[in-house]
DNA sequence: AGTTGAGTATGATGCCAGTCATACCGCGCC
DNA sequence: GGCGCGGTATGACTGGCATCATACTCAACT
């Protein structure tokens, strides 16, 4: 995620890869969606229809398992797509998509993306590109997920979702579900980080205080 | 991991994308690189030189912890592609690679296939559709990983390791590192998948009995 | 045959974290 | 104001899993 403002079509991901002319073009057959905070976009398993691109919002990808339990896969904000890769090589979306804040995105309808790409080849390197770097970031994650105690994982969990200004406007349940944890264990381990004064806590928000202290948790083996 | 025989170029990830003259023109720029069983080809961080594809033999994409615990990324076989991510978007490799067999694989150094890509854009859609099923499937290991218990995880590694026979030719210790636990679980837990018939053990080598009750315990909320 | 080492196996111990129950607070809503 | 709700918080209980120590089996090597 990049920000919380509102991002211009020719700077968004995937269009500014458009040759100009072609960014009109395709512009008529957008869709815009106005959406309100937690609201469903997708479900995994639906019919992938459009790529979606944030114009305004954030917007976080996730999946649910058997019990219930959900895990955020990405947290994305203006600029920032989804839905590609389904709408690619799938015919399904392979993960649910919920809005965090209001917002609107930009939809762009499967057969078009299919024919322009088809068209401008270097759309498919744009896309690429965004979707190596979430390959790298997965990676990272399972390495994380796998061995990292729940502190070190919701230290990283919260330098990802804090700002340049050290605030982070999360939940404890939205910190949990990007950690891989729950509710409770995310409470008494910020609790934790709040008595020994890195972060401060406040409603719906954390305020790092100590973001070196917090690196330090989120990478070193914590014992 | 598709197979442990040998694949023809032409019908390997990324070549097949090439049209078959620009094959011949880049064959003489390969590299063939010989390899013996647990052989580091490339450690994360070192400078990307190279795309890699498999020829014949197995080799897997891991990442070490600051603890000296390691969790495969991904397990390759005949015809799989590595290092592209890294080629394309970052001038390192992030993360490192061992060869689990003996076997041959192709080195593209960069710099090539930087221009090909830029020659040949149908590349980038290759690399694309392969480089989107491995997001995917990350994606749902990192669900599995937040939240599955240990058995659910290692069926899981079982069902990706076996072949069609259900023989699997994996150590508890690959196992464990496949599914982000130790190997003395790993141990634990096999030991009762074969009290229960669901698999009989070997040394380095495991057999599928019942597979369907594998993808029962690695799908269900297990209790 | 004896040695070595890797893989496999088991039990004891303890900690971490998940579950359950409960409570408080602030806030919007009727 | 009274009510309900969502977020936060805490304590008691429980269980899963890691750690440590130890030992067995088998194959390779000498």
């Amino acid at each position: 995620m990049s920000g919380s403002g509102e991002v211009e079509l020719a700077n968004a991901e995937f269009f500014r890869a458009l040759p100009p002319e072609r960014r009109d073009q395709v512009k008529s057959v957008l869709r815009e969606k106005r959406f309100t905070r937690q609201r469903v976009l997708f479900f995994e398993g639906q019919p992938a229809e459009f790529l979606w691109v944030v114009h305004r919002g954030e917007v976080r990808l996730y999946k649910g398992s058997a019990d219930g339990r959900i895990t955020t896969l990405e947290a994305l904000g203006p600029g920032e797509m989804f839905g590609a890769v389904s709408s690619l090589d799938e015919d399904v979306y392979t993960a649910s998509a919920e809005t965090v804040t209001d917002g609107m995105a930009w939809c762009l309808p499967r057969r078009v993306l299919m024919s322009l790409v088809a068209e401008v080849p270097v759309l498919a390197v744009e896309i690429l590109v965004v979707t190596s770097h979430r390959l790298r970031d997965a990676h990272e994650r399972l390495r994380s997920f796998a061995h990292d105690p729940a502190p070190a994982r919701l230290a990283r969990a919260l330098l990802r979702s804090a700002r340049e200004d050290g605030e982070a406007r999360v939940t404890r349940r939205a910190l949990a579900e990007a950690s891989g944890t729950t509710v409770e264990t995310a409470i008494r381990v910020l609790r934790r980080f709040e008595r020994d004064g890195i972060i401060s806590g406040a409603v719906g928000r954390v305020q790092v205080v100590d973001e070196s202290a917090l690196e330090r948790i989120a990478t070193v083996a914590s014992r």
